[in-house]
DNA sequence: GTCTATATCGGGATAGAC
DNA sequence: GTCTATCCCGATATAGAC
């Protein structure tokens, strides 16, 4: 019964919220602390007082996301689906979905000296929570996956989501058609490298490709 | 004959010298136009004379390591290695060796909307001459690259480059020794799939990689 | 604890004198 | 071509109202 804090929770997040409009319009760098003060309705100081740098909101951004498509994965729309593939292309386009608003702002992610990176301390919680998703994508699917895989194939799930995330980010196309393009085949090349490596004398061939995902 | 210039040549050389050295220091955000100027023993407004931004300097450092690094593949040292595998070692050492003094300051060329990054508009000119530094390579190796994978090796090559180089920013191991890992397995697993890849029976396989390639 | 108002600083960029 | 002076604006610190 936490009475003191309820309003505090919703100033929180009207500035949050703020933040994230001007972010999707003008992108971070473009967006001051003042603007999101002034749009939230309140003043500078105040906006300190919650969020006392802007790279902190962009952790808040993080939490957000996260709990959104943990939601969605939740919904029968995806428990359903017993496909590998399938549950793979719809996380996927879930995911671009979700960051599409995003893009301009999010160029921030990759700045390694950043605490917003994908790859810092700061935002450990939410990556693993992000891993564990394709932990979870895997379990309830028809995939049929090699032992001495199966542990490490969440965490190369991921970093083959960051990478075709970090070529979205760079990609100038035409509403980044070249990232779909990519996401397509890759997936396509990608089941079918888990297919051929599921056979016998592949074994010293996914040995390395492991070793090199333990590095 | 250009007598005139000359000097300013050296003027140039001078706030481009001093802001290096401040940009291996402190990093690029942390280093101000100001401290660049007062290294380089002149003011504000000179440095801003012959660099218009900080960004430019940027793009100056990638036109200087890239002399450096033709430089260095014309050297007997390098042409004398006929080995493929051999000459890509060694092309990664360099250009690692290189790059290392400014590791904390690289961090700006991972931001996509930066004309400082690797792959936008105002760094095409030299991206492709470092394109061209791989087409060098095999073109002087051992290498037999079946025909459909020629023209492509150049600039799959240089992705690859740009993965590891990417990987070693954001590397939080001391003295980046897991890229280092990554850099001798990955290369062993390439010239695996390279050698695998040449095989008849994989043609199919190969095509679906160039097609990834040509997005 | 929650917020406003205000002062100050830091730093990129520019104008105009010489 | 080089300087000084200045603009502009985001970030930050703080005093104090409620």
């Amino acid at each position: 019964m936490k009475r003191v804090g309820k309003k505090s929770e919703e100033t929180k997040r009207k500035i949050l919220n703020a933040a994230l409009e001007l972010f999707r319009e003008k992108g971070f760098e473009q967006t001051t602390m003042r603007d999101i003060a002034e749009k939230a309705g309140m003043s500078l100081g105040a906006a300190y007082y919650y969020f006392n740098s802007k790279e902190k909101l962009v952790l808040a951004y993080y939490q957000s996301a996260l709990n959104e498509i943990q939601d969605f994965v939740d919904q029968p729309e995806f428990k359903q689906i017993r496909s590998f593939k399938g549950r793979m292309e719809v996380l996927l386009d879930y995911k671009f979905r979700q960051l599409k608003p995003y893009r301009a702002f999010l160029g921030v992610l990759s700045n390694p000296d950043s605490v917003a990176s994908p790859f810092s301390d700061e935002t450990k919680d939410v990556r693993d929570a992000n891993i564990a998703l394709f932990d979870y994508l895997i379990e309830g699917s028809d995939a049929g996956i090699p032992s001495d895989l199966r542990g490490q194939l969440p965490r190369l799930l991921w970093y083959y989501q960051m990478s075709l995330i970090l070529f979205w980010l760079h990609d100038r196309s035409r509403g980044q058609t070249r990232t779909k393009e990519l996401q397509t085949r890759s997936l396509d090349l990608l089941m079918n490298l888990i297919r051929i490596g599921k056979l016998p004398f592949m074994k010293s061939l996914r040995k390395s490709v492991l070793d090199l995902v333990n590095i």
